[in-house]
DNA sequence: TAAGTGCGTCGTT
DNA sequence: AACGACGCACTTA
């Protein structure tokens, strides 16, 4: 069963070195992030509200955290952040993600292990994928056990770089 | 070793 | 009922 999406209050673009990424916000944080779309995907989001004093602390929050992220540094104080648009299943597992230490990685097969459900591995690759907030829910600390990469929905090219940032050595 | 095939498993659509 | 961001056992070169 899958919970209703948090609605977004507000729709913030982040620039970066690496693109304009862009930041959703419900009442309870950042419920969404995603990579700059190689586009120029200029259509109005339809944000109604100027957002509020709440909201532009929380993005202050996450603009500082991406740019230290993308710029190989630890990440110091990350805006609260929304999950509940995710299944019962998948939050466990996007809970689980924000536990990997930085500049380590888990296998798919530890992951379910860890969340209690050691046969769960090809859905756990599942919720990866389905993971709203990259970067911050560190979706790309989770590889394939046989050494490979798995996938990453923001395209491998991006898993690759996160990882390499944070000091983890990645094949090609 | 390296590469390819088949199948169990489980949450989601 | 079908499909994966998997893993493992098991062939073949």
């Amino acid at each position: 069963m899958k919970n209703d999406m948090p609605t977004p209050t507000h729709t913030i673009p982040i620039p970066t070195p690496d693109g304009e990424f862009t930041a959703r916000y419900s009442s309870q944080g950042l419920c969404a992030l995603e990579f700059p779309s190689g586009m120029k995907q200029r259509r109005k989001e339809a944000v109604t509200a100027r957002p509020a004093a709440q909201v532009l602390q929380w993005h202050a929050a996450t603009s500082k955290s991406l740019r230290l992220t993308l710029a190989g540094r630890p990440l110091k104080a990350p805006p609260p952040i929304d999950l509940s648009s995710g299944t019962e299943f998948q939050q466990r597992v996007w809970q689980t993600l924000r536990k990997i230490p930085r500049g380590r990685t888990w296998s798919y097969a530890q992951v379910a292990q860890a969340i209690g459900n050691p046969k769960a591995v090809r859905a756990v690759g599942g919720a990866c994928g389905a993971n709203p907030i990259p970067v911050f829910v560190p979706c790309h600390r989770v590889v394939a056990a046989n050494s490979g990469l798995g996938g990453f929905s923001g395209g491998l090219n991006w898993k690759r770089a996160l990882l390499r940032r944070e000091g983890v050595t990645v094949p090609d």
